[in-house]
DNA sequence: ACCTGAACACCGTTCAAGT
DNA sequence: ACCTGAACACCGTTCAAGT
């Protein structure tokens, strides 16, 4: 502790100034307000009234901004458990959260599927897994089990968030499901005959229900105690 | 056919003259080559011998020129059915060779996720859902089940694809395992005790059976004629 | 140790001008 | 109808220079 000087005769720091934290916590209020095309490293150092190079001391470059964005949402979602319910009902509500957080801020989707095993993707891993011993799965099938189920709902959420994501906001969901619908029913009925069938259901499903619909196919088919 | 006279005077076309197919090919050559980054309309109408302000009067941007080139590897994939073998090994090996094509062209793992209604998604649907019926799956299945099979498939190829990218070309395989297995065990223990459990089944673990135990999963958890 | 901002080496896309 | 290529409006990233 001794002689220590430099920080001494200074004010107290700024609350404004530079910080991993701070550049995270602003690259996600661009992103979520105006998409991933708006964060950029000018208009990410304009937001945080410094020059771009500035950033790069705090973080390596883009793609772990990227990183640590995604996993500052994950990590919420994930941490927030039930505790109280069937260890299914955990899976479902954890899922659901995911699907959710992903609806609600797009660019995870398209980042989530490209960083494979990075911090984010093992706390979906270990949100599944952690359920599995109190769910009666056998041990052998763990590992297997809990990387489909991660799988499945980084694909389908990002899927969905993709699909919200390109429909025109001055477009309703009724009418937008609607003229996919028929853009299906238009398909070549040779080349796509079950497309055609099923069209018929694409009107008034249910996005969250579908995608929960999945997530019990996977538990249904694990071995049940 | 009277008075058109444009095309008479003229020598046959060049063979290299530009059009959509031959511009999509291109791409898929460079893509394939030396992967996303390299795909370039300056790259691109290198290759082709003209400006990049020609590929546009063929092709509307690039999101097109992706994913007109991820349906032409698809559509290759999906088509080539067995015919012969039952229905839950026809879908396995739809499944598995989309797995092994995304792993060939990792591309199509990155564009798959943002393009969810287009005709590339369609293919893999139909794919999936037009062997549910002989499966014995009970036709208010179909559409979840079409689906779900849809975004894993998706999901955990692009994963996988994203994964053997991003490893570096120096080291091989087994070391890049047990290098990923040691930092999963230096997780915290009380966030991550699923992870550090299984990090042991990740060396010697094979990626396309892990793929098709999800698969199976999903099938499994279909109800049973 | 940390910040600044000009500069480098690129992008996708447009568009007047050609044939 | 189709092609050309210069030009526009950007990018991510680096780095000498500052404090």
């Amino acid at each position: 502790m001794g002689g220590v000087s430099a920080a001494v005769g200074r004010p107290s720091r700024r609350s404004d100034a530079l910080s991993r934290e701070r550049i995270i916590a602003t690259a996600v209020a661009i992103l979520d307000a105006d998409g991933e095309s708006a964060l950029t490293f000018r208009s990410l150092a304009a937001a945080l009234a410094t020059g771009p190079g500035a950033i790069y001391w705090h973080v390596a470059n883009k793609d772990e901004l990227l990183a640590a964005a995604t996993d500052a949402i994950v990590a919420g979602v994930t941490a927030a458990a039930p505790a109280d319910a069937s260890p299914h009902d955990q899976i479902r509500t954890v899922a659901l959260g995911l699907f959710d957080a992903i609806d609600a801020h797009p660019w995870i989707g398209s980042h989530l599927a490209r960083e494979p095993w990075q911090l984010a993707s093992m706390r979906i891993v270990e949100a599944m897994g952690s359920r599995l011993t109190d769910l009666g799965a056998p041990a052998a099938q763990h590992f297997n089990v809990a990387t489909a189920l991660a799988s499945y709902v980084c694909g389908a959420a990002a899927q969905n968030a993709a699909n919200a994501r390109s429909a025109s906001p001055d477009v309703d969901r009724d009418t937008a499901l609607a003229t996919a619908a028929r853009r299906w029913t238009e398909l070549d009925e040779a080349e796509f005959p079950f497309v055609r069938r099923i069209a018929a259901q694409l009107p008034g499903h249910d996005d969250r229900e579908q995608f929960l619909a999945g997530v019990d196919l996977i538990l249904a088919g694990t071995a049940r105690p």
